[in-house]
DNA sequence: CCGGCTGTGAAAATCCTGTGAACGCAGGGA
DNA sequence: TCCCTGCGTTCACAGGATTTTCACAGCCGG
């Protein structure tokens, strides 16, 4: 996975070992990301598997916690952008930048 | 197919796996031609299928999105041609560039 | 209290869409 | 040859839709 490791069961996600601080929430979303490497996944899909049920019409939980996790990401990895946005529909996480 | 798949239920076209960055529209267009390969599709199908109704009289919005889509699908498949013209008629897709 | 996490609302930034217009290109006729 | 016409291609733009980001209030544990 190059530089980001990410281990759900020691609630720890790595980049060259050293740790991320992410919440809880930031760390599920990022793992239901990455567990659909190059899959476009729904806002609903995201929040289903991360708050679960569906979300509100007008719902931004999704979108603000990407924007929270691209922004430790950015820290962690400079240039690099590991999460896509697909337009009217949703999010993709690709490995490679 | 070769090199290119295209999956309207995931909203993703792939290139060599490679997920283009295509719009709506132009992912429904893309659908729709392919859906019908070899086949000279009028432009009245195309904005039928796209768009719903029929187009005005003068509407170049199927010739605008068919150059978008060329244009994305240029630089993932440089040198192979997928959609062709057919003048005074409208367009066909061809797998096999 | 205090500090961090969460979700919400709203402003700011960005992207998508459809339209009009400019451009190129080929064919026909004078 | 030159001009005109019809058609397709592409550019540029404005309006609208969507996403990104910021700020804030509630909550909970220390």
């Amino acid at each position: 996975m190059g530089r980001l490791e990410i281990k759900p069961e020691e609630h720890a996600a790595l980049v060259d070992g050293r740790p991320l601080s992410l919440t809880v929430r930031e760390l599920q979303l990022l793992c239901s990301l990455a567990g659909h490497p190059q899959r476009i996944m729904t806002r609903e899909e995201l929040f289903a598997e991360v708050w679960g049920g569906a979300p509100r019409d007008d719902d931004r939980s999704v979108d603000v916690y990407v924007s929270r996790l691209r922004a430790k990401l950015g820290e962690a990895l400079p240039g690099r952008r590991l999460i896509h946005t697909h337009n009217g529909i949703g999010y993709r996480f690709s490995p490679d930048g």
